[in-house]
Parts: C-alpha cells; sequence; structure tokens
DNA sequence: GTAAATTTGCAACAATGTTGCAAAATAAAA
DNA sequence: TTTTATTTTGCAACATTGTTGCAAATTTAC
C-alpha cells in the first residue's frame, strides 16, 4: 500500500495521465476506491466519506473516470449502477477489464475477479460478439 | 400465435395457475411482453400502452410477476432494469432460467438466448457459485 | 346476486439523476 | 510569484424514477 502521501502522489499520477486536474473531490473518490476491496455504488460514496462533497460532482466525477478508462462499470438487476478501478491496460478510448464479477449475497459486496476469464460464448449464427459481462453471485471467500 | 381471444386465455391461464386475479392491467401487460421479440424495461409499459395505466400499477405488476416466477429481471450497466417473460419452468420458489441474455448495440433490444447455456465458471477456491448471469453485448441477427 | 378479498389509481412523498451558471480552484503563462 | 486562462465545483432548479397509504373499484368466492 505505502504512506498516506505515496498513496495521494500515485493518484495525483493517475488523474495526470488521463490529462485531469488534480482536484480535492478526484482524490478523494480514488482513495475511497482504492480503500475499498469491492465495487462502491453512489450512495456508498456520500455515506463513506459523509457530506464531504456535492451529489452532483460525485456523478460528474464518476462520468469522467468512466470516460477516462480509471474506473468500470458492474450490471446489477437492481437499479443501481457499481463501480471499480481498471486495471491499469484501460485507457480513454479501451477498456479491457476482461475479467468476471462476483457478488456475495451475504455480506452484499462486489469484486472483480481479476484472475478469472471470461468464457467463450459459442452464440447462434448470425451475432456478433463485441463483449461478455458475466456476474456471479453465492458466497464469497469471507462469508463462508 | 393464435386469435386475440385464443391469447387472452393463455394469459388468464398462466394468471390463474400463479393464484392470481385476471386483470385488465396484468392481462395487457403479459400481453405486450408476449409480442415483444426482446426484453421490457419499465418506461416502454408507458410507451406501448399509451398513457392506459398508472405508473405504480404497473411497478407492482411487474414486482408481482417477479414474485410468482413469470418473469425474470436481467441486468444492465445503466440505471434501467430489464424484464423477460420466464420459461414455463419458473415458478414462485425457484427461477430456472438457465439462459445467457444478448443486447444488440443497434437496435437497443434485449434477447433471451433460450438455446445458449450458461458456461460453467471456475472460480477461485473458497467461493460458492449460486448464480451466473451472462450478458452478451454485440450485433443481433437482424442488424447484421 | 351479495360478501369478502384483491387490485387499482391517486396523492403525497422520497430518492435519484440532470442542467445551467456563477464562484472557486487549478493549471498555464508571463 | 503574480496574472491570466482553463477547468472544476457547488448550488438551485428541475426532471425522472420509485415507494407508501388509503379509499374506490374490480375481481373472486360464496
Ligand atoms: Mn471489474
Ligand atoms: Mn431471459
Ligand atoms: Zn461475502
Ligand atoms: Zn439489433
Amino acid at each position: 500500500m505505502g504512506t498516506k502521501q505515496q498513496i495521494t502522489e500515485r493518484i495525483a499520477g493517475i488523474l495526470r495521465e488521463s490529462k485531469l486536474s488534480v482536484t480535492e473531490t478526484r482524490t478523494k473518490i480514488l482513495e475511497l476506491f482504492m480503500k475499498s476491496n469491492g465495487a462502491l455504488e453512489h450512495s456508498d460514496f456520500e455515506k463513506l466519506a459523509g457530506q464531504s462533497f456535492d451529489r452532483v460532482t460525485v456523478y460528474r466525477t464518476l462520468q469522467t473516470f468512466l470516460d477516462k478508462g480509471i474506473i468500470h462499470k458492474i450490471p446489477t438487476t437492481d437499479t443501481s449502477v457499481r463501480y471499480a478501478l481498471c486495471k491499469s491496460e484501460c485507457s480513454e478510448h479501451h477498456h479491457h477489464d476482461h475479467h468476471i464479477h462476483f457478488k456475495c449475497e451475504e455480506c452484499g459486496n462486489t469484486i472483480c475477479l481479476d484472475e478469472t476469464d471470461v468464457p467463450q460464448i459459442q452464440l447462434p449464427k448470425g451475432y456478433a460478439a463485441h463483449n461478455v459481462e458475466v456476474v456471479v453471485s453465492g458466497v464469497c471467500k469471507s462469508c463462508k
């Protein structure tokens, strides 16, 4: 992990690489992602960071991070959207998160299983696949 | 398909099997599912059926259909939720929709690929899988 | 048919998401 | 460092989406 200072430096580096101004809100939000061991949804930021930043700013920050390939979305069957940090291979123009996601029914946590490859899907004739999203639900290691 | 009359009868049958009153709204909503060749989201009902039923009633009807195993949800990365008819094996207590979903980037349609099995996923040690959701996006047969 | 049970529609509200714009913060230039 | 240009933020105002209670209407059971 590193010291608080080192983390802040690393975050600033990520932002600069994406040609984004290094602001307090962006730094805090990235920090939350790094501290969290799972995906975060919009309401988590208000909870985790208290009322320290504006709702609108959070929306805009998440959208910016998505655009720049810093975070990715994880599909859900409720109306929420979950976000998680991308690996470094993602960029403004291409996401390369070829991993699956796991949602624990006990603790509610959603995590990226970076080591687990997305399976090949044999689609019916006539269909072209661009992207495959896999979300497995069940019981996680910690809750077992 | 059958005549309008036959469809209405079939729908009434589905409702009675689930011990639900046969009402106009429920019948219309099931009709929309049957006519549609893809998944529907909440706003579709208001569009497709005009202003013929109340928003609250639609929410409650969809929730009831979910509870009874008449429809299932399909995960998305936006805040919408899509719904599609279950096959007859689903019941109040168990959904058995072991198929994947396809979302076309051209026409926006989401369909159930009933013939395509959900792949086996090899999870890391310690994780127990209860359910696997697969959503493939790309270009569908019609849009190719 | 009537009575009982269920469903609906409305109002009122809560939660979530979007837009425009002036003030503040950050980055670039001098 | 100071000034200027650019970007970001916070707020207000609004739009959309989802929830709850309850009386009226509909459906089912008798
Ligand atoms: Mn991920
Ligand atoms: Mn389906
Ligand atoms: Zn867990
Ligand atoms: Zn298509």
